[in-house]
DNA sequence: GTCTATAAATGGATAGAC
DNA sequence: GTCTATCCATTTATAGAC
């Protein structure tokens, strides 16, 4: 699950936190080594123990970001289709959204722009994006095989509810529109009971 | 158009151009007076003859960013709704994608994790949101007047289309996922058209 | 309005003791 | 594995000449 063996010890894990918290607290221009030091109160230099340069600690703080993120939507997979979307979609837009989301959530906001230009950062992102569309795409594949969903292209539609949810979430975290939202969710929701057999 | 009354000045104008460049060369966490003097081919002192602090040209930049986002949507309104949606569209998520377009979208990506916490880039990222949504939710009214659209709800449809635009146009400058944008944009489409009039 | 020079702080990163 | 101390480059911002 988390790509390789890089299971963390557990200063590892504390720096990714203290990471964590100075990011959310500081953002991404301010955020430096004496800071993330700060928030994990260990000298600078014990952050140089563990990795060779803020870049490294950075892509790191991604992979460690990303796999959390995916922990949270991997509980899915049951087999009522339409129940199973409907589930992805308030666990990625749910009504209210707790601090602990909303910080996993910004961070990736954050970090997103270094995708812009950097493949190392682009190809996580891709890779989240990779594993959404998956796994929606293979709820409405069943669904259509048993006769719940009409018999639509599933990579469009999963395309098409992923590109919705993505669009709502960065919305949402980037712009005062709180009711923008909700009747974004309400379109989604009505557009795949519109692909449901009556 | 331009909020208020503040027509920027050539030098003004320069030192906007010279911070495009910068930022779209080095990032934003790498972005300085100095690389924005760099690129103006003046020194830095004469930025602060024009600009308060580093924070304060920040804002201002983003207002002429948005301003000029804003400048290549203007441009629609005609009076065949369906043809008015496809334009907005592919305005905004165009096959190829312009260097020109390219740089002002990831300049907006970029500036975006400012909006989480500071309430000047949040209203504007707002206002970009609230203009979009207004263009295609008077187009669609349009349609439904005109009996060419069903009788939808204008709102949740222009929330569902451009959260959909805003979540493709995201995912397409931060992922390596080409194909996704063509099945979003054709999902889109076909959206839309099932909600013509048959 | 633009320049040079500089102040004062902080950045990333390393050396070496313990 | 963590610390203190330090190097050097760079940062934001200002002072003052032209």
């Amino acid at each position: 699950m988390t790509t390789d063996g890089d299971a963390l010890g557990a200063t590892e894990k504390e720096i990714m936190h203290a990471t964590h918290r100075a990011l959310v607290n500081s953002g991404y221009a301010e955020l430096s080594i004496s800071l993330i030091a700060d928030e994990l109160d260990k000298a600078k230099s014990t952050i140089y123990h563990y990795y060779d340069s803020k870049d490294d600690l950075l892509i790191r703080f991604l992979r460690f970001t990303v796999d959390r993120f995916e922990a949270t939507i991997n509980t899915t997979i049951g087999d009522h289709p339409k129940e199973d979307l409907h589930h992805i979609i308030t666990t990625l837009l749910p009504c209210q959204l707790t601090e602990e989301k909303r910080q996993l959530h910004s961070v990736l906001v954050t970090l997103s722009p270094q995708a812009l230009d950097q493949e190392v950062f682009r190809e996580q992102f891709t890779e989240i994006d990779i594993r959404l569309t998956a796994i929606i795409e293979k709820t409405v594949r069943r669904g259509i095989e048993a006769d719940v969903f009409r018999d639509v292209d599933p990579t469009h539609m999963a395309e098409h509810i992923l590109a919705m949810i993505k669009g709502t979430m960065y919305s949402r975290l980037t712009t005062n529109r709180e009711a923008a939202t909700g009747a974004a969710k309400a379109s989604l929701f009505s557009y795949i009971d519109s692909h449901l057999i009556s």
